[in-house]
DNA sequence: GACCAGGCACATC
DNA sequence: GATGTGCATGGT
């Protein structure tokens, strides 16, 4: 039975799979997030909630100059002395609350150790980093994916445009909607898992708002509504 | 000056 | 369960 609302059933649809090979093809493989450690990822995952890369660069460019981009250092440091170091990511008080939070669930649960953390399953992990505030859906599967290597899709604004623009769905996708849609149809492999969700990104302003712009997309000879 | 950017929590109906 | 609102800087 599929629940999902909106899912559109044709069967000419390009599939995802191939999709990926477009993009894949036309930019090459993607350096992805890559962090100079695991915990710099999920320091970005939560710093760049709704909030432009750019900005989040210079936050974390800060917060290594100070000598805080560690565990011990946001366990160490006040919140009210955190956020003025995160200012430039935007909404920095919420953003110093939720950082500290997550090292407190580590503290909590893994003993201060991301090492520890990555051992258990995505099934113990998934439903616990979404109970930490600050952390819903879409920075827990970031955390998965690209600081613990855990083989989940990450789903963001862009992908959801993605598959409604090009009628994978007649509405934007509910995140578990279009998560289950990429996990069911594309192998679960950790390498495509991590540069689809990076090749989609890097196309993401080709679905910008107000409307797309196409011109120069890869996947513009796909069929794509234009709203 | 308005609008948007790699969301999320919380209130209300 | 769907919808609305606050959070806030920086680029276009």
């Amino acid at each position: 039975m599929n629940r999902s609302k909106g899912r559109v059933p044709k069967k000419d649809l390009t599939p995802l799979a191939d999709v990926y090979s477009i993009l894949r093809t036309h930019f090459g493989h993607r350096d992805w997030w890559p962090g100079d450690s695991p915990f710099e990822i999920i320091v970005g995952a939560i710093l760049t909630q709704n909030t432009a890369w750019k900005n989040v660069e210079k936050a974390i460019a800060n917060l290594k100059k100070e000598k805080k981009l560690s565990i011990p250092a946001i366990r160490r440091i006040p919140q009210e002395e955190l956020a003025i170091l995160i200012r430039s990511s935007g909404y920095f008080n919420q953003k110093a609350i939720k950082l500290k939070a997550f090292v407190t669930f580590l503290d909590d649960h893994y003993s201060g150790s991301l090492t520890k953390m990555a051992k258990a399953s995505i099934e113990e992990l998934r439903p616990k980093l979404l109970s930490v505030r600050g952390i819903g859906p879409e920075t827990a599967d970031s955390i998965l994916l690209y600081a613990l290597d855990k083989p989940v899709f990450v789903i963001d604004t862009y992908t959801k445009r993605l598959l409604y623009r090009h009628y994978y769905f007649d509405q934007e996708p509910t995140y578990e909607d279009a998560q289950q849609l990429f996990e069911s149809s594309i192998e679960k492999d950790l390498g495509l898992f991590k540069d689809f969700h990076g090749q989609i990104v890097g196309v993401g302003h080709f679905f910008c708002k107000p409307k797309p712009q196409c011109e120069g997309c890869p996947l513009e000879h796909l069929p794509h509504r234009s709203d």
